[in-house]
RNA sequence: GCCCUUGUAGCCCAAUGGCAGAGGCGACAGUUUUAGAAACUGUACAGUGCUGGUUCGAGUCCAGCCAAGGGUACCA
């Protein structure tokens, strides 16, 4: 019978869905396996071939692991919360609920045909009112929470408040806003209500504050530091400018320390941890105190280099700096106020792209501390009001950017350091010897920033400090499609809804479009905003990454009413084992759900016996897209082919890689795909054919590059989908889809079935005789080879091992059951429905991905000898035989009395004779 | 600029420091066929981006450079 694979697909869909092949419960006695993949925004446009990819490689590792004896939870959901829906929702009047409810149902349907062995009944969705009440809930405990840096974690807002009631705010080290002043327990007795909510709000983990957020006007909402890149929003790419407003945040710059010192323990790839440290950007250096010269004041500034203090010789304030008003001498005031204005005018995207030196003196002095020099104070664009104290000790002689900048404006440079023992070393290596530098002079740089540091403490001017590049993390969105703040303001004090009255639910809107105010969608519903008893609710939404940073927990309860995931489902599962997902979401999603874990464990939530929940992480490389190209002669509407294009002028143009085959064009095609091309010329090749060319591009509509997973499911079956995707190249490289590989993998999958000899009735035609030894070499070299390879994830190298396993069989003419049955259950998790198929008609009961792994046996691979290369000089000259457990002594003696060795060695003498059993013999003349 | 990853045949990719080739695509030749497709058999094609170093032995380790991809950036 031949290999039909769509009969084969409907079959095993039902027969899995009938017995409940997938479903998962806790078997206590079965080790458990949590495999997950980053779950997908369901967008419109569906699936393309480059979204399976890592599924399918944690469906083959899922189900390996269940062959294997593990009991595993390899769920699926959706991350369905996010402003495509919501832009969709204002061009049509379409409520989001309604479309995303749509995509998501596409996805299932595309993710179904490629047969994913997901427990269903375990998928969330964060736009759930059932899941998003659980997003609520942990905002909440944000906002109840403080974290005490003592004991290094967060706990209740209520020990807070009473070691306010207590001792004030002194003697306390807490996670704080910089603008919280010391308070006594007295004045905390007096402070009113609205006095007491707001100190309180500098040290709630999730606080609101009026603070500078990055506002993006073409979709009326803030966006967080990681949703803009090069100054675009990350959606949309349209332009972010910095705006004052009052808005939520996350004190995730409490747990930088953490977030940062956990990666030490974590199985992930180098450069996602690299990611991570350069995103919280620790930094150590120390914060001085500069007196203004006339003593009305100071500055205050954060060095990573103390130890050039000396060479400090002006000094630079961010332009938003607070000062600048303060200190603005009368005769410099129309310069600075006209600087401020210049940069106001520059946005982010322009100080990016052109940095120019540019700055303004404030005419205003301070005096250097350690060598009590007067230096001016100016202001510059390249300070940067976010990092540090907004303000630096400028040491041109050290610094390349101090430096230009004193080239500029003509300022003095003092050489602090004499590098000459360190040829090749630049400013940026801590390397040298202190001159010009009072006290330490000819201490090394690593000594003189110690030196100093103690010099500062001593004087009490400052102090060593470690400083983190990592910003609180934004949580207000002016959007509607997101979750609501279960917050409600009375007499402008923020107060939590109770826990009981969670989910806070979405209310219906007249219009999705930003109001352009400021404030979202929401308020316009007052029905809504106001409450009973005078009351007014939060208007913002909550972020994307709100319900992504907790996903993973509700899967293994996903229908707890009672907590957001249930003690015991939490101490059977603990957390993730390995986790699949694209690396773009290296500095969002991982490190917000690291936060919230740790959060949760703290507050003791969570009971685990560790505090990440990712343990191992891979990313999946990018699939790109093969764009081809045919070249147009300008000015005409004749197409050239790709090697004769040269001798024209042409403008190449993309053309839909569905009508070229090979690189070679389907003109009529072409000539139907648009009426600009309906009368269309060719200049074709000598052979006749148009040859398109073609390019290695990101896959998207616009470059008419998309391949649809659903096609290529349709025309050669979703195992051979499977099995090319992982047969592409390594799990983490990125590469680009060439459907023209797909063939092969093809051509396997009929050769496998065609080894069983299906009969038209459907019965395979297998022999029971007993297997040679060349065929038991065969399977079992197989067993191990690709055992190897699922468990360190190279698949696609077990792929080709499942190819040369079908050659060496069809070469053998095998039908024995002995070798083929064993065969189908490694192939299971690679095919999960052609190995389904043969399982069953072999007669077994059940599934076969419910069986046993087979293990491979070494006693029928081991060979009793091995022919050894013997190696003399670079090249191999001969190969002799020996018994595999034969020594070097034994060998020696036969190989150096073997003819074509000894020809080669002739007189000279043997240095040296190098064996390696099993592997080479080296002789050295 | 800095950080990470990757450079092997026309193409995609293999190769615990040990004979550069497992597999696939494509090409070519043949068997089969009225022809094509499919299937089968066979053939050709690189000395591993470049320059050094370590080693008995380097695609693999080390240093420098070049190129591509990704990340990040006036971060003091």
């Amino acid at each position: 019978m031949e290999y039909n694979f769509t009969a084969i697909e409907e079959r095993a869909k039902q027969f899995w869905e009938a017995n409940e092949v997938y479903k998962v419960t806790q078997i206590a006695d079965k080790p458990k396996y949590y495999v997950l993949d980053m779950f997908p925004y369901p967008s419109g446009a569906g699936l393309h071939v480059g979204h399976p990819l890592g599924y399918i490689a944690s469906d083959i590792y899922a189900r390996f692991k269940r062959l294997k004896g593990f009991n595993v939870l390899h769920p699926m959901g959706f991350d369905a919360f996010g402003l495509p829906a919501e832009q969709y929702a204002i061009k049509t009047g379409q409520h989001p609920a309604i479309t995303t409810e749509k995509n998501i149902d596409t996805y299932k349907k595309q993710l179904a045909k490629v047969g994913f062995s997901y427990d269903w009944s375990r998928e969330v969705s964060t736009c759930d009112p059932n899941y998003y009440k659980w997003t609520q809930w942990v905002f909440l405990q944000l906002y109840k929470s403080w974290y005490n840096k003592d004991k290094d974690k967060a706990e209740a807002i209520d020990s807070l408040m009473a070691h306010f009631k207590q001792n004030g705010n002194t003697n306390l080290n807490a996670a704080c806003s910089d603008e919280q002043e010391t308070f006594t327990a007295e004045q905390w007795a007096t402070m009113s209500e609205a006095e007491q909510q707001n100190t309180l709000m500098n040290y709630r983990l999730a606080y609101q504050s009026f603070a500078t957020v990055n506002w993006c006007p073409e979709l009326g909402t803030v966006l967080a530091n990681d949703e803009v890149k090069d100054g675009l929003s990350e959606r949309g790419g349209h332009p972010v400018v910095r705006k004052q407003m009052k808005q939520w945040s996350l004190r995730i710059t409490a747990y930088s320390q953490r977030l940062l010192d956990g990666l030490e323990t974590l199985d992930w790839s180098l450069s996602m941890k690299e990611q991570q440290r350069n995103w919280i950007g620790r930094s150590e250096g120390a914060t001085v105190f500069f007196q203004l010269a006339d003593g009305s004041g100071n500055i205050e500034v954060f060095t990573t280099r103390p130890d050039t203090i000396f060479g400090a010789t002006f000094m630079v304030l961010a332009p938003e700096h607070e000062l600048i008003e303060k200190i603005t001498t009368e005769a410099q005031k129309a310069e600075i106020d006209q600087y401020i204005a210049y940069v106001k005018s520059r946005s982010d995207i322009e100080r990016q792209a052109e940095k120019k030196v540019t700055g303004a003196f404030t005419g205003t002095y301070a005096i250097n501390p350690l060598n009590n020099e007067k230096i001016p104070i100016w202001i510059s664009e390249y300070v940067l009001i976010g990092y540090g104290t907004g303000a630096i000790m400028a040491v041109p002689s050290d610094d390349d950017r101090d430096n230009a900048f004193a080239e500029k404006f003509e300022l003095p440079i003092i050489d602090v350091i004499d590098k000459s023992d360190y040829p090749g070393a630049t400013r940026h290596d801590k390397l040298g010897k202190m001159i010009n530098s009072g006290f330490i002079n000819g201490m090394e740089v690593p000594d003189a920033i110690k030196a100093t540091i103690a010099k500062i403490e001593e004087m009490n001017i400052g102090q060593g400090k470690i400083n983190y590049r990592q910003r609180d993390a934004g949580y207000s969105r002016q959007r509607y499609w997101g979750e609501p703040f279960p917050i409600i303001y009375k007499n402008d004090i923020p107060y939590p809804v109770a826990e009981s009255e969670l989910p806070v639910e979405l209310p219906a809107v007249d219009s999705y479009k930003p109001t352009g105010t400021g404030e979202g969608p929401l308020a316009q519903n007052k029905d809504w905003v106001n409450v009973a008893d005078g009351g007014v609710r939060e208007t913002d939404t909550m972020p994307g990454y709100a319900g992504s940073s907790w996903y993973y927990l509700r899967y293994m309860d996903p229908k707890n009413e009672e907590q957001l995931v249930g003690k015991e489902a939490l101490a059977y599962w603990q957390n993730v084992d390995f986790y699949l997902g694209g690396t773009e979401h290296a500095v969002g999603h991982l490190l917000y759900s690291r936060f919230w874990f740790k959060f949760l464990r703290d507050r003791g939530f969570i009971d685990t016996p560790t505090d990440e929940p990712f343990q191992k992480l891979v990313n999946q490389g990018m699939i790109q897209g093969r764009s081809n190209f045919v070249y147009r002669v300008k000015g005409t509407n004749q197409f050239v082919s790709y090697g004769l294009r040269k001798k024209y002028e042409t403008t190449p143009l993309h053309v839909n890689v569905n009508i070229v085959k090979n690189d070679i064009l389907d003109t009529e095609a072409f000539r139907k795909s648009s009426p600009d091309y309906a009368d269309a010329e060719f200049i074709l090749e000598e052979n006749g054919t148009y040859v398109c060319g073609w390019e290695i591009e990101k896959m998207s509509k616009s470059k008419y590059n998309v391949v649809n997973p659903d096609e290529i499911v349709a025309e050669y079956g979703a195992d051979c989908f499977r099995m090319f995707e992982m047969f592409l190249g390594p799990l983490e490289a990125g590469k680009p889809w060439d459907t023209k590989g797909i063939e092969g993998v093809s051509k396997f999958l009929k050769r496998f079935w065609r080894l069983f000899k299906i009969s038209e009735n459907g019965q395979p035609q297998l022999s029971d005789a007993k297997p040679t030894d060349a065929e038991l070499k065969t399977l079992h070299k197989t067993i191990k080879k690709v055992t190897g390879d699922v468990e360190r994830l190279a698949f696609n190298t077990g792929v080709s091992a499942f190819m040369v396993c079908v050659n060496e069989l069809i070469a053998l003419k095998c039908d024995k059951r002995a070798i083929l049955e064993p065969l189908v259950i490694l192939l299971a998790p690679f095919a999960p429905f052609t190995t389904e198929e043969l399982w069953q008609s072999l007669g077994n009961e059940g599934s076969v991905h419910q069986t046993t792994y087979p293990v491979h046996n070494e006693a029928f691979i081991k060979e009793d000898s091995y022919q050894y290369p013997i190696r003399i000089g670079k090249k191999v000259r001969t190969k002799i035989a020996f018994p595999v457990q034969a020594t070097q002594a034994e060998v020696e003696p036969a190989v150096l009395a073997n003819e074509v060795v000894a020809q080669w060695i002739g007189d000279k003498p043997v240095k040296r004779f190098v064996f390696v059993q099993g592997r080479i013999i080296n002789i050295v003349i």
